[in-house]
DNA sequence: TTTGAATGAATGATTTTGAATAAAAGTGAT
DNA sequence: ATCACTTTTATTCAAAATCATTCATTCAAA
């Protein structure tokens, strides 16, 4: 067999399976572990795949891949739901914000095909909107490591040359007397002004942010739509029995 | 059997194969090894296939991806030298602007430790950025997918509000007449106003840069240094005669 | 016949391969 | 945690395969 054919294959089987073991790549062609091994490694320094212990593994594409990290997360149903309804509300030729956060990661592949403009903070999110072909632009600023967000003054500064038809924000608390609230108060100024350059604003939350309340305050419960899902849990009940909270679900 | 009957045997092969083995295509015809052997190098000087050790391949085998990674790294070892020069140049404490761009990439991995402070508008630095957790500023402005930068207007107007110590460029062109230019004008403007903005500007290259032009002229040759390999170079020697070209190699 | 291109065989150099070994990394029980 | 045990990896080396080069031969056309 030769070199090359044994490096498509192995390059196949890793598309295919996500990651391999080196014993099953011996088996399966005939050569040695050796050579296997020596596969490895030259696919590797070519950036093909990344070598793990005992095989080797797709490469980790620019860390910015959600699709990977998007399987890891919890109530990823749940969100899919969320953002496939958020997206309902886009309207053709809109200019909308997408706030960073895995929630609204999900409405992006319903947006397609919707003339759309984005401006976003969220690094995660630019795979997919560059895979569905959308008109992207991107806040400056800060970044913040640990959720992949451009954050800070300069963020906020950078946003309020734009004005948007609506804003979809992920939210961690969301509570009728207490308003809506994130952890970090670099976020929530951010999410501050998104609101007030936005005619109407979306907040994006599943069921287990509802009557919870975080850190830092981001405005009142009355100035956005709730979309969340959970349609006949005791939460969402309860949210709609006050008059001017507009809560809506799948 | 005639020449033409065999380099057409070879290629019909090789397009229903994908690849080939030099030994069956001995079996199969009826020549030695030596003509094969000559055939193929023929038809690879024609670009007709891609010789490799045992036989050959298509150009455009199927479904191999990381031909697209493989190009992106090509060169890969003199833009790591650049890149590691390019690093040497920063002190502790600096506030830099880092292009976009596979070669202003490289430096990354030899800037840790240098407590510096980074604005970049190329999108594939960040991860690893963050992993050399490196205090790191995102430009802003329109998403440029071919590139994975950020550029146009607002990122000018963006770059504008901050002062460095240094900027790194990228260049596609760096003549001694003609100046320093790069194919998208959108991405010259932005690299212009980094160099207004910054106390010293460094464009990293390697050789085949040299002597070359494309559309956007960037500037003047004299308003920058000049990092790229190839020491004694025939192009490097020349360009280091301007008296005020300032040229550096590993 | 002479010329020149194509061929096949032979040579030595280079690359690839598989096996052997020691080092390193993972595993699981105490 | 540590320790013993297993698996995987890195490294080395010799054998095998493949390659580049040279040279003599063949064959066809001038």
């Amino acid at each position: 067999m030769l070199t090359t054919e044994r490096h498509q294959l192995i390059l196949a089987l890793l598309k295919e399976q996500g990651t391999i073991k080196l014993q099953d790549l011996v088996e399966q062609m005939n050569a040695s572990e050796s050579t296997i091994r020596r596969d490895l490694v030259q696919l590797e320094e070519m950036k093909a795949l990344k070598r793990v212990h005992g095989g080797a593994a797709l490469f980790k594409q620019k860390g910015l891949e959600p699709s990977i990290n998007e399987k890891k997360h919890a109530n990823h149903v749940e969100k899919q739901q969320i953002g496939k309804l958020a997206a309902s509300y886009i309207d053709n030729g809109d200019c909308v914000y997408l706030d960073a956060g895995t929630t609204i990661l999900e409405m992006i592949p319903y947006m397609k095909e919707k003339n759309v403009t984005v401006l976003t903070n969220g690094l995660m999110h630019l795979p997919l909107l560059m895979e569905a072909d959308i008109k992207t632009f991107l806040v400056g600023g800060k970044l913040k490591i640990a959720t992949n967000a451009i954050v800070g003054t300069q963020a906020v500064q950078f946003l309020s040359d734009y004005r948007f038809d609506k804003c979809f924000l992920g939210m961690n608390g969301i509570h009728p007397d207490y308003g809506l609230t994130t952890p970090d108060p670099d976020e929530a100024l951010l999410k501050m002004r998104a609101i007030q350059l936005s005619n109407k604003s979306y907040v994006l939350a599943d069921r287990s942010k509802l009557f919870e309340t975080t850190f830092a305050r981001v405005g009142s419960i009355e100035e956005v739509t709730i979309i969340t899902d959970a349609n006949d849990e005791e939460a969402v009940l309860s949210l709609r029995k006050h008059s001017n909270v507009k809560v809506v679900t799948p």
